[in-house]
DNA sequence: ACCATCCCTCACGCACACGGTAGAGTTTGA
DNA sequence: TCAAACTCTACCGTGTGCGTGAGGGATGGT
């Protein structure tokens, strides 16, 4: 008997998951040796089995890496944070125990604003680059035209 | 005689540098020796002497490092470009070679729009990510407040 | 049972971006 | 002219983020 939890989790050797998301085996299990992913399930053979979520994590740790620039180091911490923001949601009213859970969403919140600043920060001076090469460029774009339009001239005068 | 273009050549020995832009001495020298910065001045002895300029292009470089997560490389060629575009600015018109001028301009514009791609898809993708934070960050507030509620009608039902 | 294809764990290697220190010379102020 | 502070080149060391095998099992189809 199949519920339909079972059907959805469908998990993928390492290779798949290489191919699909662009990042090496090599990496992959680096990543996990540095607890940027957390240990995936295995086969009898230990072959690694992966599901949807880590290869959603995965895409995630490579955005922030390679747009971002952020180190591994950053980005444990933050893919941990999220972790834990997804444990307190997904702890439906346990009660009891409200202070605890109060302390630990404050802590996710802390997490979420600095991380918010940083971001902003970056945004910040992303923008201001942007309008300085949209300015260059406009320069020489008009630069050139001139350059043209003398070249033209010239052309025409040999004539 | 001393004229209005040399009171402004003010020139900071290596220390000073350090110190302003809070890069190492030895990044300066090995910023040096990788082309991002070009030989400064030195004094009889060999010690070095920086311009406002250097200092400047210094700053320019960590931001393009530390905040957009460039590789040096990258900014080398970025930093080419910036120094080309300042060498054909300063030329006024010793005219003739047109055809040239005009390639080199080409050249600044074709450089100039592939930083601003890149630029342009970096904003893209952290604007997104913030996004994403703020409706974390405004649930998590929204569930701190709930948390909140329900403690201080624990503690009032106590009374 | 066999074999092609996958995957496993070490373990060394490498490029990048610097850090640190040695040993020697330079500069500046008293 | 002499000391303290600064700087020079040269060279080896370090942390990060993987690459690249070696040697050996695991899996799935026939």
């Amino acid at each position: 008997m199949t519920s339909a939890a079972d059907e959805k989790a469908q998990r993928f050797q390492i290779g798949e998951v290489a191919e699909r998301t662009g990042v090496t085996q090599r990496t992959l299990r680096f990543y996990e040796e540095k607890g940027l992913l957390n240990p995936p399930e295995r086969m009898e053979g230990g072959f690694r089995l992966y599901s949807e979520e880590d290869i959603q994590r995965i895409e995630y740790i490579r955005q922030l890496q390679q747009l971002l620039g952020f180190t591994l180091a950053d980005i444990k911490e933050m893919v941990e944070a999220e972790e834990l923001r997804q444990q307190i949601i997904a702890t439906f009213r346990p009660d009891r125990e409200l202070p605890a859970r109060l302390e630990r969403t404050q802590r996710i919140i802390d997490a979420l604003t600095r991380q918010l600043e940083v971001v902003d920060h970056k945004v910040e001076h992303l923008q201001k680059m942007q309008e300085d090469l949209r300015s260059k460029l406009t320069r020489m774009e008009t630069r050139k035209k001139e350059l043209q339009g003398a070249l033209a001239r010239e052309a025409k005068d040999k004539k």
